[in-house]
DNA sequence: ACTTATGTGGGACAAAGTGGGAAACAACGC
DNA sequence: GCGTTGTTTCCCACTTTGTCCCACATAAGT
């Protein structure tokens, strides 16, 4: 299972290093893609072929699908882990999640995200705050 | 069942040693995540498989869910207890729960806390003075 | 008082993360 | 065609951090 937080730097070659608990479980190849609230997602090669057949079962019919299928389709991108464990970030990707020098890897379950540093520490503040609330609604249907 | 309180010391290299009361149900590898409050939550593996199977079957289609999930799956660590009892916490949670030198173990049944002394003996404070009131709630539904 | 268990500290070593240089390659202008 | 420039890829080296191991101190039990 991917979890923990991981600061990590985005070198001026757009090299960044994987963090060592996540190399094992994504493999030599994986797929970076656009994801929601302003990060990538990172999946195995495994988990990936999941996902994508499961954007498939979507359908053609609605065109919210359709642009959530393109949104992840279009947006992926297959990289090769180098010897020293490091990938290359597509430049498009780098601007889409507006990527700086420091970046922050999370490990939510199947994926890992990327996420530019002050975003993360934005959206974790904001997450902190609502947890006390959240965790009473879930702890409703008994997750905690 | 994991119950009672004890002070340890975290010391310059983020080594804090379990009290020796809690390593047996622990085990020996364990899972450390952001709790409510301000503290850590501390399981064994095997609640933490529970819980996290729980937050993977939330999936990741509501915006709240998906904050909650972060929350708590990239809030996690999974750390090893070394030959002398102890683990390592990440800086990412020493600095959540703003763990000082002095931090404090409580056991919660399932699970063990993990507390700012400062912050725990504030909390004891505060709920020994509305403890009154909270068993007058809790009388009214048989608990005590 | 002696032995055992527990908590704490320090030193040595290995590994992770990062930066930089050399080689390979393509694009461009002269 | 040739050289220049810029980009990409590979490899090596440094620095910091994590990990392992051992030793000491205090407390508890016999």
């Amino acid at each position: 299972m991917l979890i923990g937080e991981y600061k990590h730097t985005l070198d001026d070659k757009k090299r960044l290093s994987l963090p060592v608990k996540f190399r094992q479980e994504l493999g030599k190849k994986i797929v970076v893609t656009r994801g929601l609230e302003g990060c990538l997602f990172v999946y195995s090669q495994k988990e990936w072929n999941l996902i994508a057949q499961q954007l498939g079962n979507l359908g053609m019919g609605q065109q919210s699908t359709r642009g959530f299928a393109r949104f992840m389709l279009a947006g992926a991108s297959e990289v090769d882990v180098d010897s020293s464990g490091r990938i290359l970030i597509p430049d498009f990707l780098k601007d889409f999640a507006e990527l700086k020098n420091k970046v922050v890897f999370a490990g939510v379950q199947t994926r890992v995200e990327i996420w530019n540093e002050r975003s993360w520490d934005a959206y974790t503040r904001r997450i902190e705050k609502e947890a006390d609330v959240l965790a009473e609604q879930l702890g409703g249907i008994g997750a905690i």
